[in-house]
Parts: structure tokens; sequence; C-alpha cells
DNA sequence: CTGAAAGCGCTTACAG
DNA sequence: CTGAAAGCGCTTACAG
């Protein structure tokens, strides 16, 4: 049926060994071969199948990546196709292909990551982020499989290849924002403490909030879990607070654009009664009223980094695990403003 | 090093074609011999190389799926996302894999397609978008390699199976609402005339006003290809036509969005100076002030279609090229009101 | 109910 | 510079 390299060499007048040298453009094969067999290629319409290939060169030229849970919403916001993005460039650079995970449930993904690995279907795995509990992660370090991670993994930091912002230090460096415009009841909103980012910018926060003297309060965190579809609900008992906050930091531009809504909704104007900024510097921010104050993490540049320290990884035998981290920085619009007294 | 049938043979104490069998959960395999050879996998901690599996059924179990030119920001768009999660859905429950794309050019998108199908990569394939003048299309149809596509082919719709909105009636739809509400001078924003729901949408709204009575301008329909960088621009010459539209319809939600962004820059009240309709129905056109008037395309369920279809392809050696419509439906909020006179 | 053999389409020492 | 042979890890007629 399919054309193999047989049937070129039949036609070339060449053993299928001497195909498949040419194939691979050997050096010791002679130009005039390499002509020949090419155009009985060219003439047959031959494609070589890459299956066969992997199978004996053990090696597959695809990189699988693990994307977070498809039944959560996560999906929605634009991290997913722009960090592909940066993965796809350096891919295709190195002519990999991508496999993907479409698991809707921990589980699932497992299974699946399972299958890719011992079924030999990928040569390295990109985990699009990084959970405080994550078995995944220990599984593909238990194998030794290759692959590298978006997010800070919370354990075995040090022995996995992984690229970050700063979290930390660009959520301190926003807390500072808040605090020098005068805003010292400070909340956190739509926190995730399965994602270690969340973990890191919560501690950013506090760092922040510490150094400068102000008490941390823990009423003022709101937590993903208590959002479900109660954001609006759980943003009004935040203002009926004693002390409610003046600034909100919130998880991401999507969370920040809701409770600008909400604020609206309930009168509260933005940003003169509470300051809002948010994470990703999506698009939109951009246009909505007022134009959202956010983090760019270069979400691109993140899948970048990924996919080339992947690569590298499976190149060189004697890889050493890195950290590598990638800018975020706060764009300033208008969604803060000094606390009014 | 792997473990491979061998060797859980060799510890079971039967040959590979029985391993081979039970694997399949053949019938005519003894349950005694079954359950001997699975302790033995158990306790190897086998796994099956499906490369090597793949290789001799001709199957891959994985499909394929070609995603818009990455080069576009058109993945901003939480179009992508949300169509992979209803491919993933039908995909896993049949235990096929997804293979991506990822070229940032049409050629190289064209290259990648020929080496999945011809490598052997993928078994069949879900084109993401459809438009005018699409190599692609023409090259699998060619090969009568097995696809589905999401979006109306321009040509040689009766011969392939694809899954769409019925873009030309849901724009009718839309048209004759504003109509109704007053509006006669109608822009559309955005018009992208390679892809071919563009081309519907145009002539939705062509039917809509003709059956009225209304006659259709063409210096209302503002290109993609004169936006970039500069809607703001072309936006407010729109506004500064003799006779200037007292309505948009907008490509989707962020063309709409931002549409919206620069009417307030213009001192332009929306909807009571201009009403502006989108598609898509992204979360946060429910946020923005004013909510945005647009149309539920059910990006999920046409992820969702285009794969049962493609499975089905698959499974049966008769199957029939058809169409799949999946509903739209107005949703009808803030961002259009009854023109003032 | 199970095994021996051939083969999927390729690559790669080994020889010459 | 090129070919014959073995082998990657599986499946599947064919036989018994």
């Amino acid at each position: 049926m399919a054309v193999t390299i047989k049937d070129v060499g039949k036609v070339a007048n060449v053993s299928p060994s001497t195909v498949s040298r040419v194939l691979a453009n050997h050096p010791k094969i002679s130009e005039a071969t390499k002509r020949k067999v090419r155009e009985a290629m060219e003439k047959l319409g031959y494609h070589p199948n890459l299956q066969a290939r992997s199978l004996v060169v053990k090696s597959t030229n695809t990189i699988g990546i693990v994307m977070p849970n498809s039944a959560e919403l996560a999906l929605e916001n634009p991290f997913f196709p722009e960090v592909l993005r940066g993965i796809s460039l350096k891919a295709r650079e190195s002519h990999y292909g991508i496999y993907l995970t479409t698991g809707a449930s921990a589980d699932e993904i497992y299974q699946e990551v399972v299958q890719m690995v011992q079924g030999k279907r990928v040569d390295g795995i990109i985990l699009l982020y990084s959970k405080t509990n994550d078995y995944i992660m220990d599984y593909l370090l238990k194998e030794q499989f290759p692959f590298t991670v978006i997010g800070r993994p919370f354990i075995n930091a040090e022995r996995i290849t992984h690229v970050d912002n700063d979290n930390i230090y660009i959520t301190k460096q926003i807390t500072d924002y808040l605090l020098q415009l005068g805003h010292t009841r400070i909340a956190f909103v739509g926190a995730n403490m399965e994602m270690v980012y969340t973990i890191d910018r919560l501690q950013g926060l506090q760092q922040s909030l510490e150094q400068a003297g102000v008490s941390f309060d823990e009423c003022l965190v709101i937590y993903d879990a208590q959002l479900k579809n109660r954001m609006k609900e759980q943003f009004s008992k935040l203002l009926q607070d004693p002390h409610p906050p003046t600034a909100i930091v919130a998880a991401d531009d999507f969370v920040a654009i809701e409770l600008i809504s909400y604020a609206e909704d309930l009168n509260i104007a933005v940003p003169d009664d509470i300051s809002i900024v948010g994470f990703n510097n999506i698009i939109i921010g951009k246009y909505i009223k007022p134009s959202l104050t956010t983090v760019e993490i270069n979400i691109y540049q993140l899948g970048v980094e990924a996919a080339k320290y992947l690569l590298e990884l499976l190149k060189e035998d004697d890889f050493l695990p890195r950290r590598i981290t990638v800018p975020a920085k706060m764009i300033e619009r208008k969604s803060c403003c000094r606390k009014i007294q």
C-alpha cells in the first residue's frame, strides 16, 4: 500500500540500507547514488514512516504537554494558547511535534502521562503548571523521564529544571506599590492554595507588609474554593468588614475584571473606593474602564524557555537541573490610586 | 532495557503471542493463563510499546489537530482552548490521543500536515478553521485521508464532513434584531474575508437588510486588514461618515470590547449613540459596562461534534460525508438599544 | 486454547 | 561506498 524504502530501493537499484542512508544524508554515500535515490523517492512520492523509525531509534521527536485539568475553566484564560505558542516555536525549530494530554481530572491526566511515557509516545514532557501535591511530578522523577515544569515545583525543585516568574518578588513589588499609595488593608482574592504560584504570591504580599510593619490579616484572603459562583457575595461580605480593604490583589485579570464589575453594581468606585490589580496582562485589560493595572508575566516566554531547556535536556547526557526566571513587570494603568482618607 | 512481551512471556511461561493476546483480552485465552500473564505484567511493570503496536496494526489511535496559524494573535481568544476541551472529551472516551500542529505560517502548517499524514503519526485530522483558499484541505481530500472540519469548507463542502454554526442564519437574526431596534446604518467591523465564517456572516447581514428593503453599504464593512493596530482610527473615520452607522456587528467579542473602549474615548455612548454586538460569548462580556450583547456559538460543542464524527468516520468504511449544525443563539444584554432619533 | 513464524518499515553494526 | 542480516516490540494468520 504505502511506499517504503524497499520500493524506492528497487526503483533506484540500491538496497534498502542505502535508501535509509540517503534519508539520513549519510556522508559516505556518493552524491551520484544520493541523487538517484532522491529521484526515486520523488517519483514514488515516498515519505518515511515515523513510527517505524521511532521504534528502532528509540526516540519519537515529539514532546508531551501536560495541560491543567480541562474540567476547570482555567482554560478560558489565554494562558494556555499563549504558552503553547512559545513551546511551538522551539519545538518547530528542532523538528519536534507536540502531543497533548487531555484529561479532565488529575487521575485521568496521570493515566495519560503514564501512557505517554511507557507507551513511548514522547521523548520528554512539559508540565504546564505546578501544584503542591503532584503525583505526576513524582512519577516522572521516579521514572527518570525527561521533563521541565512551568512554575516552581513545590518539592524537589533543585532536581527539576523549571521556568517561572519570580512570583514572590513581583507580588512584593505590587504590594509595595499599593502600600506606597497609602493602602494598608490589602486583600488577596482568588487564592488557589493548590497552585504553587498562589503560595508564592501570597508570600510576596506578606513579605512586603511585614517589611512595612503592616500586619497581615488572614481574613483578607479569599480562597478560590469559597468563590465558586459566589464571588459577588464574597466580595460584598469582604467590604462589610469593620476594616474593609481599600486595595485588592486579584489572582488574575479575569478575577480582577469580575470584581470591577461587581464594584460597579455595589456602587463602589474603582479605583477611588478600592484599588484593584490583576495578573497576566490580558489584552482586554487595556480596554475596560478603568483600564486594569496588572502584571505582565510573559507567558509566551515561559513557553519558549520551558521547551528550550527540555530540548537541551534531551540532547545532553550531563544536563544539570536549573531554574530559569522569566521577568515579570507591573503594568501601571488606572485601576489603582492613592487611598482617599 | 524496557520490559517487553518477551520478558513477561518468560516470567509467565508462555509465548510472546500469548502475552499479546491477553493484552488484547482475546476471548480464546483461558482465564487461568490470563491471570498468570497479568501477574507477570504487574510484577515486571510492563507497558505496551504503542509505537510497535501502531506499526503493525497501522493505526495510531491519535488524531491530529490543525490549529490556525499561531503567528496571528487569533489564539488570544478562547476559541482554541474551548474547542480543544470538546475534542478532548470525545478523544478520551475512545482512548485517542491528540497530536498538535504548531506551524506559524500556512506553509509550515502544510508541511506539518504532510508529515502527520505520510509519517503515519495520526489516524485522522480535525481542521479547526476553514479558509477560502486552503491547500491543506485539497491535500487531505486528494490523499483521501480522514478528516473533519470546524467551519464550512468553501469548496467541496458536500464531500467533507464538517461542523459549523449556521452563520448566515444567526447573523441574519442579529441584523433583524438591530433593524427592529430602528437601525438601518449597520456596520460590520473586523471582516476577514479569508475566513469562510466571515463570508457567511456578511451574507446573513446582507440578506436581512435586503429582506427589509434597506440598502447595504459597502463602506460600512471594515476589513481586518485595514484594522492592524489602527482600529481606533478606522472607527473614528467610520463615525465621520455623512451617514454614520448607529449599530455595529463586530467580528468577535474582542473587537466589540475594543470598540466600546474607543467609543468611550471618543465620547460616543454605547448603546445610546451606537449599538454593538459581538460573537462568541466570552466570559468577560458579562462583566464589562455595558454588558455585551453577543452570540453564543457553542464552541465546546463544535469540538465535541467534530471529534465525534471524525471517530465515526475512522470506524465505518461506508461513512457518508455530512454537515452538522451546532445551534447558535443571541445573548441579549446591554450593548444595543433602540435607535434614538 | 496456545505456539512458531512472518512481517510492519525502518536503522545500524558488520563485512567487504 | 554499499549490501545482507539482525533487530526494534509488537500482532496475526496458520497450525495443531
